[in-house]
DNA sequence: TCTGGGGTCCTAGGACCC
DNA sequence: TCTGGGGTCCTAGGACCC
């Protein structure tokens, strides 16, 4: 049973301003703060209906619903939101599997479909009148079915997809429905005579691979219906990271070093509030023509910490920045400073991180004791 | 009319090892 | 004088998601 929280962002800010129920509401940089760079994070249905949509540029969205009332985005608020979510849905699933800040999965063995309609019916009503939050539902018995079910259900539905439904249920779909199917999948797909789900029910799974790598044996089970079960991963994140956008696109590497040295110490006392320690450190810069460039260097051993984090950010945003000096001279949009190959912070890690460092520093081969 | 701030997974080539 | 078959790790980039 997949959940999707219709337009979340707004939806917990109509709960402190239910004054603005049923007005076009966007969350976003608010436009009388100045012309912004950013996007729109979430629009209601009422600002929806001209044409505003997440993601869109503020300055397009202000054109085409001068009349919205803005509000800028306050993630503390949507993550408390989100764990009341997922507390309400722990008491009807034992299993509970986040996928984002608004959208989760309830993994459940029902009997019928009747059955798992009773059950969206109650959570969907639950959300709406213990927390006041919309939802959309899909049930399938695939991940990716029932997601495109959700999908179907917007806003504030509830599609059921019956397993012996569940082929002839997508087969009329657009390719392009399929998550994970963005626009360079869907032209490749569609080069190869593949417009509609139903279209690769067909297809041989071995030439589909060749193709598209394992993803290619992914579409095949879904196009057939073919019921997949949920695995849970107890693995924890594997990447930080933070950026910020210039408001003017930087030249200088007197502008860029104190921007890196500031991500940076945000970065570490992220992780450090998380309990994480990081085994690579990563830097990239998006151009002002949009194009990414990223450096990232793996450590020794994993690190905790801000200064050493400073430091190597430093180390390797100066590098990149010199390449292009050599080069193309372009200017900085977005700077990006990240954090991989994390690991908790307990105990017994720290203290072999520590025989590590001896270990290393009495050179190779050598046993410490 | 320009395009945020987070993330995940996959691929591919090179270095290096047995 | 030439060179197999298997593996891991690292780095860069791409595609996609909310």
């Amino acid at each position: 049973m997949y959940v999707d929280l219709d337009a979340f962002y707004v939806s917990c800010e109509l709960r402190d301003r239910p004054d603005l129920v049923g007005k076009p509401v966007i969350v976003g940089p608010p436009p009388s703060d100045g012309p912004s760079r950013g996007v729109v994070l979430s629009a209601s249905y009422e600002a929806r209906a001209f044409g505003v949509h997440s993601a869109q540029p503020a300055a397009q969205a202000v054109r085409l619903c001068p009349d919205a009332v803005w509000i800028p985005p306050d993630f503390a608020k949507y993550e408390r939101a989100s764990e009341e979510v997922r507390t309400l849905l722990r008491r009807h699933a034992s299993s509970v599997v986040p996928f984002s800040i608004d959208e989760a999965a309830l993994v459940l063995d029902l009997p019928s479909a009747a059955a798992a309609r009773t059950l969206a019916e109650t959570v969907q009503k639950e959300l709406r009148e213990q927390l006041a939050l919309p939802a959309s539902i899909g049930v399938a018995t695939s991940r990716p079915i029932a997601k495109i079910a959700t999908d179907r259900a917007k806003p504030a539905g509830i599609v059921v997809v019956p397993p012996e439904e569940a082929a002839a249920f997508v087969a009329p779909l657009p390719v392009r429905a399929i998550p994970g199917v963005g626009p360079k999948t869907e032209e490749l797909l569609r080069r190869h005579g593949f417009e509609r789900i139903g279209d690769l029910a067909k297809a041989h799974a071995s030439d589909l691979r060749r193709r598209f790598g394992t993803f290619g044996d992914e579409l095949i089970a879904l196009a057939r219906g073919e019921p997949r079960p949920e695995v849970e991963s107890t693995a924890g994140p594997r990447s930080r990271s933070t950026d910020r956008t210039f408001a003017v696109d930087v030249d200088r590497w007197d502008a860029l070093e104190p921007a890196v040295r500031a991500l940076a110490e945000e970065l570490a006392h992220g992780l450090d509030r998380e309990a994480l320690r990081y085994g690579a450190v990563g830097v990239a810069y998006r151009w002002a023509d949009f194009t990414r460039s990223q450096r990232i260097r793996s450590l020794p051993a994993t690190q905790g910490g801000s200064a050493s984090l400073v430091e190597q950010a430093l180390r390797l945003a100066r590098e990149l920045w010199e390449a292009e000096q050599g080069g193309r001279r372009r200017r900085v949009r977005t700077l990006s400073v990240r954090t991989e190959r994390l690991v908790e912070r307990t105990q017994r890690q720290a203290s072999l991180d520590v025989f590590g460092a001896e270990a290393s520093s009495a050179g190779p081969g050598r046993v410490v004791k």
